[in-house]
DNA sequence: TCTGGGGTCCTAGGACCC
DNA sequence: TCTGGGGTCCTAGGACCC
C-alpha cells in the first residue's frame, strides 16, 4: 500500500503578489495583465472568484464581470523563486518528489511513518513547515494514488488537509461532477453528460467495455479513474525521478493581428533564439523544428520538419523555422500568433562535420559568450536577429562580418 | 466574453522497410 | 492485376493541465 501526497499552493500567484504588495490582500486581484489586454486571466484572488471570475478567463471579460478588479502583470521570477522555497521544504521530508508544475507537487511518503508519524502528523508538520517558509498557504491531499491525493488537496482547499483513508476511494469520488477528474476536462465532459454521465458514480458503474468501445484506450483510463486507480502513462513515472523536457517552446501574441514581414520574421528569429537558449541551459539538442502560426479567425496550424542532425544552435532553428515560414505564410495574410517549438532531443551532439568544424566552433563561442552576457545584462542584451527590422535586417544578411565568428576568407554561416 | 504561454499525452494517416 | 501484415518514423491536430 502506497501512501501519496498531494500538495498545492492556494491562489499561488495572487499569494506571492500579497507577500510584495500587502494592500492587496482581501481584495479582487487578478494576475496576468492589463485589463484592457489580449490575454486570459492567470490566477483570481478568491474575492474576484466571487464576481466569476476564474483563470483562463480573457482578461477583458474578468475586467467586465469585476470591474473594481486590480489587475497585475504576473512576475515569473517571483513565483518561481517561492516554487524553489517550495521545493526545498518538500525535500526536507523525503527526497520522492515531483513538481508537477509550478505551484503544485507530489511526494511519495510511503514508509515514512517512523520518520514524520502517521499521514495527518506528518501532513500537518508540512503544511506548517511550508508556511513558516514562505508565508504562504497551501493545501494537502493524501491517499493511496496519486489520482486520489490531487482531488483530495482539490476538496480540502483553501488551506486545508484532508485524507481519503484506503477503501473510501470510490465512496469519495462517487458524488464529484466528472469534470473533478484530472483529464477530464470540458470536452470529454460534454461527451459524458450526453450519455447520462454527470457523477463519477455514474462513471464508475458502467462497464468497462462500454467506455473503452466508446472512448477507446481514453475510456479504459476513464473507467480506473472512476474507481480512484492511477492509469495513464504519466502515472507510470516513478516521483522523484530525473526528467528532461520533451518539448522546448516559445510563442508570441501580436496586440494586433499583424502581416508585416519583417515583423513576423523577426519575432520568429527572436522566440527561435530564446528556444535555442534553453536548450543550451538544458544540455539538449533539438533535432525537430515546428513553427506555430494562429489566424484572425483563432484557426491554429503547426508545421514541422526534422532536420538530419540535431542542433541547439540560434542559426540553424532560425533558418529552419523560417523555412517554414516562408513556405507556409501567404503574404498578407494576418497573424495573431506565431511560436516555434522543438522536440526529438538528444542529449549528444551531432557528428561534426570535420570540414565545418572551424566554422561551427566559432557559432558555439559566440553563442556561450552572448548567454553569459544576458546572464549579466539581461536577455535584451544580446540578440543576433531581434528586432531587427526592415533596413538593418537586410544590412546584417549583407554584412557577414557583422555575424560572430566571422574571419576573412571564411564560408558563410549557412 | 473573444480567447496567453508553456507544457504532456493521444490519435491517425502515410511513408518506408522487412 | 491484385495482393499481406507489422513496426517505426514523421507530421498534424486536438484535449487537457497549470
Amino acid at each position: 500500500m502506497k501512501t501519496y501526497f498531494h500538495l498545492d499552493m492556494d491562489a499561488f500567484f495572487v499569494s506571492v503578489e500579497e507577500l510584495f504588495d500587502p494592500t492587496l490582500k482581501g481584495k479582487p486581484v487578478v494576475v496576468g495583465g492589463k485589463a484592457n489586454e489580449r490575454g486570459v486571466v492567470s490566477a483570481a484572488s478568491y474575492a474576484a472568484r466571487k464576481f466569476g471570475v476564474h483563470s483562463a478567463m480573457p482578461l477583458r471579460t474578468a475586467h467586465k464581470l469585476c470591474p473594481q478588479a486590480i489587475f497585475v502583470e504576473g512576475h515569473m521570477e517571483r513565483y518561481r523563486e517561492y516554487s524553489g522555497r517550495v521545493y526545498e521544504v518538500l525535500n526536507r521530508f523525503t527526497p520522492l518528489v515531483s513538481m508537477a508544475s509550478i505551484d503544485e507537487a507530489y511526494l511519495d511518503m510511503t514508509g515514512t511513518e517512523r520518520l514524520h508519524g502517521r499521514p495527518m502528523k506528518a501532513a500537518h508538520s508540512l503544511h506548517q513547515a511550508i508556511h513558516d517558509s514562505t508565508k504562504l498557504n497551501s493545501s494537502i491531499g493524501i491517499a493511496a494514488s496519486r489520482l486520489v491525493a490531487k482531488v483530495s488537496s482539490d476538496q480540502a482547499k483553501p488551506n486545508g488537509i484532508l485524507w481519503v483513508v484506503p477503501g473510501s476511494e470510490a465512496s469519495f469520488l462517487a458524488p464529484l461532477d466528472v469534470r473533478k477528474i484530472p483529464g477530464v476536462g470540458k470536452v470529454t465532459e460534454g461527451n459524458l453528460h450526453r450519455l447520462g454521465i454527470r457523477k463519477v458514480g455514474d462513471m464508475a458503474r458502467l462497464d468497462e467495455g462500454f467506455l473503452s468501445a466508446r472512448f477507446g484506450q481514453w475510456g479504459l483510463a476513464m473507467a480506473g479513474k472512476a474507481l480512484g486507480m492511477d492509469a495513464g502513462a504519466w502515472f507510470d513515472t516513478e516521483i522523484g525521478g530525473r526528467e528532461d523536457p520533451k518539448s522546448i517552446s516559445h510563442e508570441h501574441t501580436f496586440a494586433e493581428d499583424t502581416s508585416d514581414s519583417d515583423q513576423l520574421e523577426s519575432s520568429l528569429a527572436h522566440l527561435a533564439e530564446k528556444v535555442a537558449r534553453r536548450l543550451r541551459e538544458h544540455g539538449l539538442y533539438a533535432r525537430t523544428v515546428q513553427l506555430k502560426m494562429r489566424f484572425s479567425d483563432f484557426t491554429t496550424i503547426t508545421r514541422a520538419h526534422s532536420l538530419p542532425d540535431v542542433t541547439q544552435l540560434d542559426i540553424e532553428l532560425i533558418e529552419a523555422v523560417r523555412r517554414l515560414f516562408r513556405a507556409n505564410w501567404r503574404p498578407g495574410t494576418p497573424i495573431r500568433l506565431i511560436g516555434v517549438q522543438t522536440s526529438s532531443f538528444d542529449t549528444r551532439e551531432a557528428q561534426p562535420d570535420l570540414l565545418d568544424g572551424g566554422r561551427l566552433d566559432r557559432w558555439k563561442h559566440a553563442l556561450s559568450a552572448a548567454d553569459r552576457l544576458r546572464d549579466r545584462f539581461g536577455e535584451s542584451a544580446v540578440s543576433l536577429a531581434t528586432g531587427m527590422r526592415g533596413k538593418y535586417r537586410e544590412r546584417i544578411q549583407e554584412n557577414p562580418a557583422d555575424l560572430p565568428g566571422k574571419q576573412p576568407g571564411d564560408a558563410e554561416p549557412k
